[in-house]
RNA sequence: GUCCCUAUCGUCUAGCCCGGCCUAGGACAUCGCCCUUUCAAGGCGGUAACGCGGGUUCGAAUCCCGCUGGGGACGCCA
């Protein structure tokens, strides 16, 4: 098992699972499933002033909830201090790292400056031969080397080369004595045998830096591999001002988690010309060779047509089963009430190619399940007018007279109905379908009454034609 | 300011590595038509792109260079 794939996510627990950080765990998830490798959550957690239990938790939910699974983890990174610690103290031993008694102030107040003058806001270096003051804080800092090039070879991005001069000495250890990132991705990385590290571009400049790490401790690095970022529709980074960011917030949209990966997905990688696959498909045909190199814009529009696919695409009782919580949610239906499965899936069957997401269906579905519907007015005004309510009231008494009331009977009673009174179908359907949804847009007129039950129907109809 | 990445329809992309099959294909959105008891879904069709300038070549979306645009990084964040 020497040769296995071994792969990672590593988000920082100082905000929700995001789009951007939702799709490069798809990708590793992905690389390490068509490898049959192993995937490894790590929860990178140094900067304990940001890092919080409640984002972990959050983080964790966002994957489960797209059915990201993994194989070793979570680890986190404030239990491994002693480790990092260890590892520091080496580089200081043997001269590859050095104690830094510049204040947090007065670096940032020279960054500023040469930023100001147009200079690069570099680490001088000053500290490197600096004397020892075992009684004042400082900071560890890895001796970046100063000549040379280092050359990343990148899965996607191809080969990179960095002047070793244009890096300047990183900070590896804060003052009270947590490592940094740049540091601790090294050491972890190599600890958890990760072959390859999948990663947004955003981590590009990085790179550099870690591969010197790597070479300091005599270590082979893994490979890189560097995922083009996600824009919103302004081509600026995508952030919160682009509307919802977080996974969770799609969940709550109602949108199905494979139709979420299914987009993510397509956003950097493709595959022919093929736009929906199922999840084996996914991890049979992924390939990080097809991953496109530029940014790609976040496209709600799109997003929400793969979920109305979905929607499409999934058996009825799947769906019926996932729009229960939305029912509850919209107040639709009590918690404590029950309906029958049977039912229910008929009547989502019906709603599937209508909605686009499980909270318009749950919006749709009001009007099979309450005792009374709201008019639209518009419709009212439009479709209930007095010759209309005369025309409903033919409908009532022939409703009423059928024993059965399945679609296939009762489409036979409007038909005849129409032609008894010489007049087009529509001029019934449309009239009852306002009376009886309460709305111009619907399901098949048929099927909706047969779903609504002879028992509502007539009431909805006595209410219009009373003019209650 | 310095460094890095990047560039095909409005958007996601195929094609590019291995130049001719590209009068540039698909999808979303948009427009029109068909189907139709409404709305959808579906079907058919339309509008719409190789950023610009130089090369190389018989021939360039495809190779090279420059420019421009966009993104990213430069933190005791990750």
């Amino acid at each position: 098992m020497n040769n296995e794939i071994r792969v990672r996510f590593a988000p920082s627990p100082t905000g929700h699972l995001h789009i951007g950080g939702a799709r490069t765990a798809l990708f590793n998830w992905l690389f390490a499933r068509h490898n049959n490798g192993k995937f490894i959550l790590r929860i990178e957690d140094t900067d304990t002033t940001r890092s919080t239990e409640e984002y972990i938790e959050a983080i964790v939910q966002g994957m489960k909830w797209l059915k990201l699974d993994w194989d070793e983890g979570p680890f986190r990174q404030t239990a491994r201090f002693d480790i990092y610690r260890n590892y520091v103290e080496k580089l200081l031993g043997e001269g590859k790292a050095y104690r830094c008694y510049c204040t947090a102030e007065e670096l940032e107040q020279r960054r500023q400056e040469a930023l100001s003058q147009g200079r690069p806001p570099k680490y001088d270096g000053r500290c490197r031969d600096a004397e020892q003051h075992p009684d004042r804080p400082f900071t560890v800092r890895f001796k970046t080397p100063q000549e040379g090039r280092t050359i990343v070879n990148d899965l996607i991005k191809g080969v990179i080369e960095f002047e070793n001069n244009q890096l300047d000495d990183m900070i590896i250890m804060r003052s009270d004595g947590t490592p940094t990132y740049n540091f601790v991705v090294v050491v972890d990385d190599i600890d958890m045998r990760i072959t390859h590290i999948i990663r947004g571009d955003d981590h590009l400049n990085n790179t550099p830096k870690q591969i010197l790490i790597y070479k300091a401790f005599d270590w082979t690095p893994p490979a890189f591999g560097h995922l083009p970022m996600i824009l919103g529709a302004d081509k600026a980074r995508l952030s919160k001002r682009h509307g919802a960011t977080s996974v969770m917030a799609y969940e709550e949209m109602g949108y199905l988690p494979d139709a979420l990966v299914n987009y993510l997905v397509r956003l950097g990688w493709a595959y022919g010309d093929q736009e929906v696959f199922s999840r084996d498909e996914l991890v049979n045909f992924f390939d990080l060779e097809n991953i496109g190199k530029s940014a790609a814009v976040f496209n709600p529009e799109k997003l929400l047509w793969l979920n109305g696919q979905y929607i499409i695409d999934s058996g009825a009782a799947e769906i019926a089963e996932a729009v229960l919580p939305f029912l509850v949610r919209t107040g639709i239906v009590r918690a404590d009430e029950s309906l029958d499965k049977a039912w229910l899936s008929k009547a989502v069957k019906t709603l599937q190619e209508r909605s686009k997401t499980l909270i318009e269906l749950a919006a749709s579905l009001k009007y099979y399940i309450h005792e009374h519907v709201e008019i639209d007015a518009k419709a009212k005004e439009k479709f209930l007018k007095p010759d209309n309510i005369k025309i409903l009231a033919e409908l009532k008494a022939a409703l009423e007279n059928m024993s059965g009331f399945t679609a296939v009977e009762l489409e036979k009673v409007f038909v005849s109905l129409a032609e008894r009174l010489s007049i087009k179908l529509g001029n019934i359907a449309q009239p009852a379908r306002v009376a009886i949804t309460g709305s111009t847009a619907s399901p098949g007129i048929f099927e909706v009454i047969e779903l609504v039950g002879k028992d509502k129907t007539l009431k909805r109809l006595g209410k219009v034609i009373e003019g209650r």
